[in-house]
DNA sequence: CAAGAATGAGTGCCTACTCACTCTTTTATA
DNA sequence: TATAAAAGAGTGAGTAGGCACTCATTCTTG
């Protein structure tokens, strides 16, 4: 019955709190976070109740963007070798072109303001892609591991990749083949 | 000619710093580690110069910990094989023994208040490390790799098997050697 | 006795969050 | 369609609490 919340200053907060998680950690101040979006710190609190909601919420904002881009263009019917391949350079290409989700992402994760609840929500968005690994896994080398295991060892590999791209962006494709095949060796026996 | 600096109370700032910081983070608060190591707020600044000294001191002296742990009874005349298992294997006991450490590495690791400078310094306990670890890239998946890209893997694959032991501590011996046996696939073709 | 380590109340700054007020949008009414 | 009322979004100065760091003083040791 009123003027209702607008959907882009949810979305303009949460970028500033992006790019000032990834520079500045988590004690990013609310009030830069609400003055870079181009609002005052009052609005933000009307976006998300507490601090502590506005990091889990940007936890699983992006948790699900990267899931969605792992999935992107999937090719259902390639064989399990291509189809890990493909996700792997989504990933990739996922963290390159976004670095400050990459960062912000790396910065949320290791923080105690995000709950269990939001790390289990947020891995959620990748049961497909765990499965797929799991599929890789019946004779491989993690044989009889829980699938979260290659999918933890997947994403470790990747952030890695990632953090050595991000210092020689030059070497992008050097690097993204090495980590694959490092990843697919593992893997494979 | 007065009363000089105990060794014994840098070290309990130190292992209350450690404690504080694997669980708060790089916000837990100079008073309460100071309270927790016995001493007052003052103390601690007649230690350390600043918190940012404090961090920094604190992720070399991990460092320089771990890097020691992992070259611990290092059986210089085995194998590459057994010589990368041997290093695999002191460092998932140091990381299951030590959680703490672990785990305050860890953010210190991703903490902006960490310089380059010590970051550098801290690599270079592991440059035995690293050259044992380039030893194996030279016809294996990684061929071509810098030797710290390869290290990095190894850490990351470490970390990423440390916190699933963590997660299920009977299952550490099997963790212990998938882990590894995923290294050792990926990097030797 | 002199040097300086230990102390903890004090200081100024920064923080998340509030609230009284204004402004904008939606909806009910004539 | 014009108007008015209701709901609630937007604002930013204000508040209380927490922070790193200081310093006058007391205590300990060479």
């Amino acid at each position: 019955m009123a003027r209702p919340l607008s959907e882009e200053k949810r979305d303009a907060i949460l970028a500033s709190a992006t790019a000032l998680v990834a520079t500045l950690g988590t004690s990013a101040a609310t009030a830069k976070i609400a003055r870079d979006a181009g609002l005052s710190e009052g609005t933000l609190f009307n976006y998300f109740a507490s601090k502590d909601e506005l990091l889990n919420q940007l936890y699983l904002e992006i948790k699900a963007d990267l899931g969605k881009a792992l999935l992107m263009s999937y090719p259902s019917q390639a064989s399990l070798r291509e189809r890990c391949r493909h996700v792997w350079n989504n990933f990739i290409d996922w963290g390159a072109e976004y670095p400050m989700k990459r960062k912000a992402m790396r910065q949320l994760g290791v923080s105690e303001r995000i709950t269990e609840q939001s790390r289990q929500q947020g891995n959620a968005a990748f049961g497909d892609i765990n499965a797929m690994i799991e599929e890789s896994l019946v004779d491989g080398g993690l044989k009889g591991c829980s699938m979260n295991f290659a999918g933890g060892i997947f994403e470790a590999l990747a952030e890695t990749t990632l953090e050595f791209i991000a210092q020689d962006p030059r070497q992008r494709e050097h690097y993204k083949q090495a980590g694959f095949t490092f990843f697919w060796n593992g893997i494979s026996k």
